[in-house]
DNA sequence: ACGGATCTGGAACAAGCGTTACGGTAACGC
DNA sequence: GCGTTACCGTAACGCTTGTTCCAGATCCGT
């Protein structure tokens, strides 16, 4: 026998490098060697690790996926009003931090490549409806008499109003401020109630 | 004296194959040689019309903004009641359309671009910020009486919520349909009004 | 302590990129 | 009709990319 090696450790190392690569320099940015520098390895490291760049790509994005759905759960078991709870999930999609800012941009990162990219365009989808299934969950909680029609378009609204700021706060931070996201999340919320 | 060129011509003919290569291949496959092949053309062209890749893309932005300018513009000047303009505006930003779509995709790919290159953000940011007074301005003909912090409140609220439809029906036409997207887009301005 | 299997680093490879330079070619004034 | 001049296509360059491969380093079991 002889050395072994941490293969989870590695992955996750390398994912967080490919994060934040992703957050700093953007897509055209992100070069194997560039997570490998980041990362503090070398490439043929990375390339041990993960059999391609491809698969690199797309364990990060599952991690995003993974970070932000751990969020949204702990959100909903934490408790409060369900009308309070609807809040908080929405929120934390929105880019109100510096951490949800780097979120945000990754995120974007990840869509625009995905717009090309079956494998990245399937997972984006399946996390998004994801992602609308919960709130329209937390709907029915808030308005247990709305028929299902009324629930999903709400939904659907929330969610596109969320993402847009979360995007357009990306791009624009002065404009789209934290309180400009909230003002409007809230305005959103008023008016799908 | 020689032969002489039609500049004008070519930076026309190459935005629009920029913009037709975004759309299909989206940022990764934008190249010189891809561009200069779905114009017809060699990339000697490309270069001898455009300094630089750089200056083509830039290009190819400014476009996409002059096009949805000159939409939004007509339709003010189409005419009709101020809450039936304002709908209209709002409607043909969202992607309701395979034209749109299309216009959608390209649109997350300069994001993209834009979050890593000041030019493309400064843009973005300017062409964006113009499309949030003109909103501001079409809520004011609507409602008057509102105050100026109330105005740009439901104005960041309406931008956010329709560039979040474009951006997510880009990703998921399925999911986000034209008839989703009207909804989510009369309710948030029934809300919003 | 040592053998040996296993892991890692770094060099090397082909492919594709943006960009440049040059030669042929087509049009205009005379 | 012809010379000149501007324009365009082609081929090449240097560079960076993803990927492969091998030699050296490393650690475990005995």
């Amino acid at each position: 026998m002889a050395r072994q090696r941490d293969a989870a450790g590695h992955r996750q190392r390398l994912s967080a490098a490919t994060w934040a690569v992703l957050a700093d320099d953007g897509l055209a940015g992100l070069t194997l060697r560039a997570v490998a520098a980041r990362a503090g390895c070398s490439t043929g490291l990375v390339l041990h690790t993960f059999p391609d760049k491809r698969a690199l790509l797309l364990h990060a994005r599952d991690l995003l996926h993974e970070r932000t759905a751990a969020r949204a759960d702990a959100l909903e078991a934490g408790g409060g009003t369900p009308g309070e709870v609807l809040r908080a999930v929405l929120h934390q999609a929105a880019a109100l931090t510096p951490d949800r800012h780097e979120e945000a941009r990754v995120w974007v990162g990840f869509l625009a490549a995905a717009l090309s990219d079956p494998a990245l365009a399937e997972r984006h989808v399946r996390n998004n409806r994801r992602f609308l299934a919960r709130v329209e969950r937390l709907l029915t909680t808030c308005r247990p008499a709305w028929d299902a029609g009324h629930r999903t378009g709400a939904a659907v609204q929330l969610v596109a109003l969320v993402e847009g700021s979360a995007l357009l706060a990306a791009a624009d931070p002065e404009t789209y401020s934290a309180d400009a996201q909230r003002a409007a999340l809230g305005a959103g919320l008023v008016a799908a109630l």
